[in-house]
DNA sequence: TGTACATCAGTGAACGCGCGTTCACTGATGTAC
DNA sequence: TGTACATCAGTGAACGCGCGTTCACTGATGTAC
């Protein structure tokens, strides 16, 4: 009658097959995109028939949303790695990139192209916040006269008066809106690189995007110039 | 026998039905996406049998061409027109912009997630050139000490010093490698901004996207800092 | 240790669906004399 | 202007396919006494 913390070899079991089940998601995604996951595919892998995998997972959406989530969870938790090996917004940006090239197609599943009708399941704002949360302190902890000429923290420029106002978003975090412009700006210009290097926008082009990558880095947190 | 410039009614009237066609197919891609397309849908939406529309494509992936082939020849239209009415860089990022928004599904058709199988049109390189030079131009045309300290026009950076052996993708353009670096900087940094937005990222945060927007654009063309 | 029962993973058949695509055809439109 | 023929847009039936999902079932695994 021991409730707590034992797991049955069923359950052991249960929990083994929808990790696999998951796991051949992914290999199916990275092969031939999200839109075309099949649950009959799958099972059809792992040599099982296709009802089968309603013991595990209520219907495709369901798989789906699980899998939403697990990508959500393991930025978070790369980012939280990182961020508690000492790493700084520049190892945040390694942390983010060596993510993302680890598994392309489920950095896209997060940040890609939204299906029109579909909502990313509610809990993964919380874990969306998590993520924002520790790269805003990573921004908090940089030497802050960085990209700005004014000493004082009054805001500098019209977005950073416009974040005054509009800082929800970080979740009470307490950083002046400079600060919370740096976020941003970390957070949309490295998306801006790797997802078009990953969509293989620069293919044919002939230069690095890793360099570009770091050019952006080291604009973002201060290049050493000389 | 006249076979120039001369149009007759059936072929006038083919012109009309690939036309309605396609741009059903766009709406159908703004409601569910582009994986959704069906042609079976469109002829239903239009009245007609499925099959009919074998008189006008040769089959489902030669429609996704065509529309993939017409959004880069809008783009890259856009800019061209943007460009001769006298717009500067400013100019073209706000081109940019009111064409991403104009139609969301449109925009990442083209710079969205990347199906795993499938490759663009060989001619569509051809536009993303003529895109690119604009740019370049319009990079060129720019006052150049603003984001570099060094007067000279030698490399400033580690990737300025890469794109120095590494410029064929600017097809010839005779451009310092400060001025291509700033064409890629401003592609992946108003990319970053925009797709987030048009994914709806930033749709619970609060601010203004539109000024992150602008203050990544004053950041590119040297902000007018009080 | 052995028997009786409950739980539950997985099967196979079946459902309805929409897809892309082919084919032989009808009927309207245009062309030649 | 009228007749004979060719062109070609569109139809309806049919193909095979894979999808998600349901249902009644078999048989193995675990539990209780």
């Amino acid at each position: 009658m021991a409730e707590q913390g034992t797991t049955t070899p069923r359950e052991r079991y249960r929990a083994q097959v929808r990790t696999e089940i998951k796991q051949r998601a992914w290999e199916q995604i990275a092969t031939a995109g999200a839109s075309a996951l099949s649950l009959n595919a799958i099972a059809k892998q792992m040599g099982m028939s296709g009802p089968a995998l309603y013991r595990y997972f209520s219907g495709r959406d369901e798989l789906i949303t699980e899998l939403v989530r697990d990508a959500y969870r393991s930025l978070a938790d790369t980012f939280r790695a990182a961020s508690e090996a000492g790493a700084d917004l520049t190892g945040l940006a390694h942390a983010l990139r060596g993510w993302a090239l680890e598994d392309p197609q489920r950095y896209f599943l997060i940040y890609g192209t939204p299906v029109p009708g579909y909502h990313a399941p509610d809990d993964t704002t919380a874990i969306s916040s998590e993520i924002m949360a520790t790269l805003l302190d990573a921004c908090a902890a940089l030497p802050s006269e960085v990209s700005s000429d004014v000493p004082s923290d009054a805001p500098a420029t019209p977005f950073d008066a416009h974040l005054e106002g509009h800082r929800q978003w970080a979740g009470g975090h307490p950083a002046p809106p400079a600060v919370l412009h740096r976020a941003l700006t970390f957070w949309s210009r490295l998306h801006g690189v790797l997802s078009l290097e990953l969509a293989r926008q620069f293919s044919g082009m002939g230069f690095d995007p890793g360099l570009l990558f770091a050019a952006e880095l080291d604009d973002l947190v201060g290049a050493p110039v000389k």
